[in-house]
DNA sequence: GGAGTGATACTCGGATATCTGGTGTCCGAGTTTTCGCGG
DNA sequence: CCGCGAAAACTCGGACACCAGATATCCGAGTATCACTCC
């Protein structure tokens, strides 16, 4: 089980994304500059999130993605079910009905307890992510990183959209 | 995201081992007829269970697989990491290094926020799974079977451990 | 009848093919900007 | 100098190759069983 490289970089996009605000966009071209990552592939994680009504993009020159919505109104369970799908990391293939002590459909009125667990145990994941939105991780950000490296960020910032 | 099918049937397989008791064994051949998947395929996922201290392998005739434990000392989460591995879904690739903003490796003492929280929803997932043991799955299934299909498993096990 | 011995059948274990989904790339559709021209 | 228009450049969006890991399978190593023989 391993998650999509693409939802670490959708994640990344998201919160640089918030620091740019709502009034400017950036193009896939220097979103993947920034985080030094293939632009090409990128490209099919940020339509993703575009699809899904995280990002909205901006056509022509001068264009590129923005924050469809205040960075604080998206979770990042938002941003991975985007990119890496809806559906529970367990797929039940019911293999308790089959095979030589298989019963009738109508005998499994209760559901599989493996599948119940598993489950359980996606939703606890799924409600951490959802706990935290693009606001929280920029302010992890801003309070995390040295000085010298939020400048840095400032000043390409400033020079791209420029 | 997506866990391998293994996962179920090496679940399902722990559940009917436990049934079975510590004195007898079910070799893969059986296991396989019993849940209706392809045995050359299953013996992998058992092997890996006997490697990491789930299962005992009995050899020659009459031989097969038992729980190296009881059932009740045996947890879900042991036998989903057996199967699928120990590592996180999340690998973060630290993108945050790279780029135009990189900065010195020292700069980086805070881990990664994304990756932590990633961490943190993993460990979730992890900790729900670690709450059941094989004992609940079985009890489980005695609690919600037909009372019919629990009379053909038994006579299915009575007729092939004879 | 009982013990020993060899063959046999059955089991696990790891090495070997195949195939689906993630990874990576490309080109076309659409829009904004910009430059040139005319008034 | 200002407005208009056409061309150009830049952007997204979806369609097309490639590759690693999961899926599926096979055969060899090892052992308990069983039958046969001999005492």
């Amino acid at each position: 089980m391993k998650l999509s490289e693409g939802v670490e970089w959708g994640l990344h996009c998201g919160v640089l994304l918030g620091f740019v605000g709502p009034d400017a966009s950036l193009p896939t071209a220097r979103l993947a500059e920034y985080h030094g990552v293939p632009g090409a592939y990128l490209a099919k994680h940020l339509q993703a999130m575009s699809r899904a009504g995280i990002l909205e993009s901006v056509q022509g020159p001068g264009g590129g993605y923005r924050l469809a919505r205040p960075a604080a109104d998206i979770t990042v369970l938002e941003v991975v079910e985007a990119i890496d799908g809806r559906e529970s990391a367990f797929q039940c293939a019911e293999i308790r009905r089959r095979g030589p002590s298989a019963r009738p459909a109508r005998e499994y009125r209760v559901p599989c307890s493996i599948h119940s667990l598993m489950n359980r145990a996606d939703e606890a994941w799924r409600e951490e992510l959802r706990r935290v939105s693009l606001a929280d991780l920029m302010g992890q950000v801003v309070a995390g990183a040295s000085p010298k490296g939020l400048e840095q960020g400032a000043r390409w910032m400033q020079e791209v959209l420029k």
